[in-house]
DNA sequence: ATAATTTTTTACGCATGAGTAGATTGCATG
DNA sequence: CATGCAATCTACTCATGCGTAAAAAATTAT
């Protein structure tokens, strides 16, 4: 009730003054809230799955933080394995589109592989990558892990083509492509582990420094 | 019953003759079949930590796998957080010892610094060291939880000296320590998410190519 | 043999947390 | 106005799995 009618209240007040802000919501306006209210649950959860990990946390819990009551959840999500299924795609989602933007790059293929490395870092940063990495399949039940799974597939997938393509027009060194592809996204999927949100240093600023580390390897040259 | 037995006899019929195979088994020799059997509990603890996941792991499932109780592991440990800060306690010890041995190696930095990773990668497909890279904070107890951060800022503290001194008698290239030890270390825990126990290639033969990889770089030389 | 000790078992208590049933409220629509 | 639908809550059920009490079996010592 008080919720609602602040909401009603704080719009008559707005100085901005947009077109015709009706109080009744339309058909769109009422699908986004409730996609707003579903993308909470998850953003809410993601986070606490990644602070105590996601067997520690209960739905209780996330309802918790969100002041809201745990059946509110399974209003908008199935169960607790679809929620967590649910992070990860989207984590997973966001690299997939990462290499789909750098492979309509300009430039040789090291400069695809190299753009695409510092995004694929930076996501594993971000709240839905780092959950990506922090969760073992064993977590999600068999017909989630295997989509679970799948999407990883794609990654590797993906990440590998940019390193044959770099390796085919001479940007990057000749190389075994599977293992470099794991090397490259074992550093890359670490600081999930270690980078806390509010670190000093922002996601994309150590993603670039590691993938220089990467690249030019240790030894002097 | 049929087990001691069994023991007793294949002794007695070993073509070895050892001296006097007294079936009274002195002061020493009951503190190791203990010690034996404690093993025994946390070796098949680990591998089905590791195969799937502490939490999907009950300690009657590891008892059963043992064709025991599960009174009898808490008869050899404490609870299930004991073991599972055990396991972890073991392999990073495995961990702490080969920077020791590296340590006291000839050469220059850089043959210590990629000596102490290759045995890094190794340990890391191994039983103990999957689980140590496996085992997120959140799952242990408070107190364990401070034990096993302790013992893994002692590897980070070593791997870091190796780096440093490296860079020092200038067999490295200079970098910043701390990100090229994540990164390192990165590369190098993450077989411990794919490299399965019963692989084509062996460990050390991986861990050697990683390596090779983080020395080198991906750009070309 | 018998007593003491160690090892192992059976059979529980108990807490946690996933998931659900059903009531309640508010809004929308015929 | 009544009926339906959406969102939310309270108050459960129920399975799982940790940890334990207490007895039984085996082993060692007296």
């Amino acid at each position: 009730m008080s919720r609602l009618h602040a909401h009603k209240f704080s719009v008559n007040l707005n100085r901005t003054m947009q077109p015709a802000p009706s109080p009744f919501p339309t058909q769109e306006e009422k699908r986004a809230a409730r996609e707003a209210k579903r993308a909470a649950v998850l953003r809410a959860a993601v986070q606490m799955f990644n602070e105590r990990g996601f067997h520690m946390t209960s739905l209780d819990d996330v309802a918790a933080r969100l002041g809201i009551s745990k059946p509110t959840i399974y209003h908008y999500l199935g169960n607790k394995d679809q929620v967590l299924l649910e992070c990860v795609s989207i984590g997973l989602g966001q690299l997939i589109e990462a290499a789909e933007q750098s492979r309509a790059r300009e430039g040789t293929g090291a400069d695809r592989l190299i753009a695409f490395l510092i995004r694929y870092g930076e996501v594993n940063m971000d709240d839905f990558g780092r959950c990506v990495i922090r969760t073992g399949d064993e977590a999600l039940a068999p017909e989630s892990r295997e989509r679970f799974r799948a999407l990883k597939r794609q990654i590797d997938t993906d990440l590998r083509g940019l390193i044959e393509a770099a390796v085919a027009d001479g940007s990057i060194a000749p190389c075994d492509i599977k293992l470099t592809a794991f090397t490259l996204a074992g550093a890359l999927n670490w600081p999930a582990r270690w980078h806390e949100p509010q670190g000093a240093l922002p996601g994309e600023v150590i993603a670039r420094h590691l993938v220089d580390i990467l690249a030019q390897g240790f030894l002097p040259r």
